[in-house]
DNA sequence: CGCAAATGTTAGCACGTACTAACTTCTGAG
DNA sequence: CTCAGAAGTTAGTACGTGCTAACATTTGCG
C-alpha cells in the first residue's frame, strides 16, 4: 500500500531522508520516473533535456517541470544548468533505464502470453511498470525466455543497465533501391501500429524503396513483395538497420 | 502517467467532477481505492467502519482517516455518521468488489503462471490492483479458465460484483472429534503461510480435531493423516467448511 | 449514574505535484 | 549588435494525503 515506515518518519532529529545506500528507486514517485524516462529519451539526441521538452512529452505545463527537476537535482538523479536543461546523473541514467527495461518487459509479456495487440500495450505498460517488483519483472523476463527486443523492436536494457541502442536510419533515408529490414518503431500511437500491421510493416521484414515522388511526396516501397504508397511523415517513424 | 485532462479542469464553470455516467472506478485514487476495500472487509462483520480501525489497517493515523471519509462522502462511495463510521454506498461496494477481484485474479496469477509463492503474492498484488486495467485483468482470469478461488481460499468476486463469501468457522472452532475440510487463510501473513504450508494445511485438505488442551492451549490435529499440535492463535485464522 | 478511557474530530502543518500569471534570460534574424 | 520571440523561472494557488496536538464525544466499568 506504498506507505511511509511507520514510525521515525518525519520525527527524529536530522537522519536526512535520502540514505547513501538507496538501492536506485524505491523512494522515488511514479512522476520522477516518468521524468527520469523522458529525459533519457530526449538526451539520446546530444543535448541536455529542456524544460519545454520535457514538458510537452508528459503533457505538463512548462512551469511545472522546472520545480520537479529542482527536487531530482537535490536527490542526484539530474544535473540541471539554470536555462540550459538537465542531464541524467549516472545514478538517474540508471533508474531510467530500469523503468526502460521493466515497461519493454511488460510489453512483450502482454503481447505474447496475454494476447494483447501491440497496438495496445503502450498505456498498460506505462501503468504497471511503476507498480511491479523486480521480481515479477525477472520472472516475466524468464517466462519470455528473456527477450533482447520488444514487439516493436525497441532493445531491452540488460539487468545490469547495459543496452544495445544503435542509431538506426528510418525508411524515409533509404535510397530509391536500397532494401533493409525493419527494426523498430515507436510503441505509442496505437492509430499508426494498425496501419502499419495492414501493410506487414513489422520488425524483421524486408522493405525496399521503389520510388520517392518529388517534393517530399509519397514513397513506394515494397514490403516482401507487396508494393505500397506510404507518406514521408509516417515513413520517419519506422526505423531499419543495414 | 495518471495527469488531469489538459484543459477544462478546473476552469469551466460549473460541470461539476463526478459525470453521472462515470463507470465507478477511474477518477479514484489508489489510496481511495484502499480505503473502500478495507472498509469493506471491515463492515463484513456487521457494523459500520470506525476511524481507528480502517487507520489501523491501513496503518496510518486516525486523523486521517478522518478527512479522507469526507472526501469519500462528498464523492458517494461512503456515507458517514459522526462519530459512528462509515458504511460503504452501493457504488462504494461496486469498487471495493472491483477491487478484491482484482487482487485475488492477481494472485492467482502470479502463483499459476509465474511461479510466485502463496506466501509471497500479497503485496505485489496489493500495488497491481491499481495500475492493471480492467482488459489485464480479465485476460488473466481467461488464462486461468476463469477461477473462483485464489491461492488461500477466497472467493474470487465476479466481474458482475457477486460473490459466494459465506461465513466460515474456525479451525478453533472445531470440537473434538470433529473433521472438516480447510477452505480459506489469510494471505497477508508470510510467515504464518510458510508455516501453514510446512504442516501441509492448505484449501482442499481435511483436518480432524483430536484433542484440545485446556486453558486455551494448543490443539492437537491431523491433517490429512499426519499429526500435529498448533497453538489456538493460528488455528483461528485457518477457515473450514462443513 | 459518573467519569475515565477509548474513540473520533478539528486545526495547523508539510510535501509532492500540478496550474496560471508575470517576469527573466537566451538566441537568432536582420 | 539589437531586439523580438522562444525558452525558462519564480510567485502564488490548489488539492490530495499524510502528520501531531489539542479538543470533543461516546461508552462501559465501578
Amino acid at each position: 500500500m506504498t506507505r511511509r515506515a511507520p514510525s521515525a518518519s518525519r520525527s527524529g532529529a536530522a537522519p536526512a531522508r535520502t540514505p547513501p545506500n538507496a538501492a536506485s528507486r524505491a523512494e522515488l514517485t511514479r512522476q520522477a520516473e516518468d521524468y527520469l524516462k523522458v529525459i533519457y529519451e530526449i538526451e539520446r539526441n546530444g543535448e541536455p533535456a529542456g524544460t519545454t521538452v520535457i514538458a510537452a512529452r508528459l503533457g505538463i505545463a512548462p512551469a511545472s517541470v522546472s520545480g520537479m527537476l529542482r527536487r531530482l537535482a537535490r536527490q542526484g538523479f539530474v544535473s540541471v544548468e539554470r536555462y540550459r536543461g538537465a542531464r541524467l546523473t549516472a545514478r538517474g541514467r540508471r533508474v531510467a533505464l530500469q523503468m526502460i527495461r521493466r515497461h519493454r518487459i511488460l510489453e512483450s509479456y502482454l503481447v505474447t502470453q496475454l494476447g494483447f495487440g501491440w497496438d495496445n500495450v503502450h498505456d498498460e505498460a506505462e501503468r504497471l511498470e511503476h507498480a511491479a517488483s523486480g521480481e515479477l519483472i525477472e520472472a516475466m523476463a524468464a517466462a519470455l525466455g528473456h527477450p533482447t527486443v520488444d514487439p516493436h523492436g525497441a532493445p531491452i536494457p540488460r539487468a545490469d543497465g547495459s543496452v544495445d541502442d544503435a542509431r538506426l536510419r528510418s525508411v524515409d533515408d533509404l535510397d530509391v533501391g536500397a532494401t533493409a529490414r525493419v527494426a523498430r518503431m515507436s510503441d505509442r500511437d496505437p492509430e499508426l501500429l494498425r496501419y502499419l500491421a495492414e501493410l506487414g510493416i513489422r520488425p524483421g521484414v524486408a522493405v525496399r524503396m521503389v520510388n520517392r515522388a518529388p517534393f517530399d511526396g509519397p514513397l513506394t516501397v515494397t514490403v516482401g513483395r507487396v508494393r505500397h504508397l506510404i507518406g514521408t511523415a509516417m515513413a520517419r517513424k519506422v526505423y531499419v538497420r543495414n
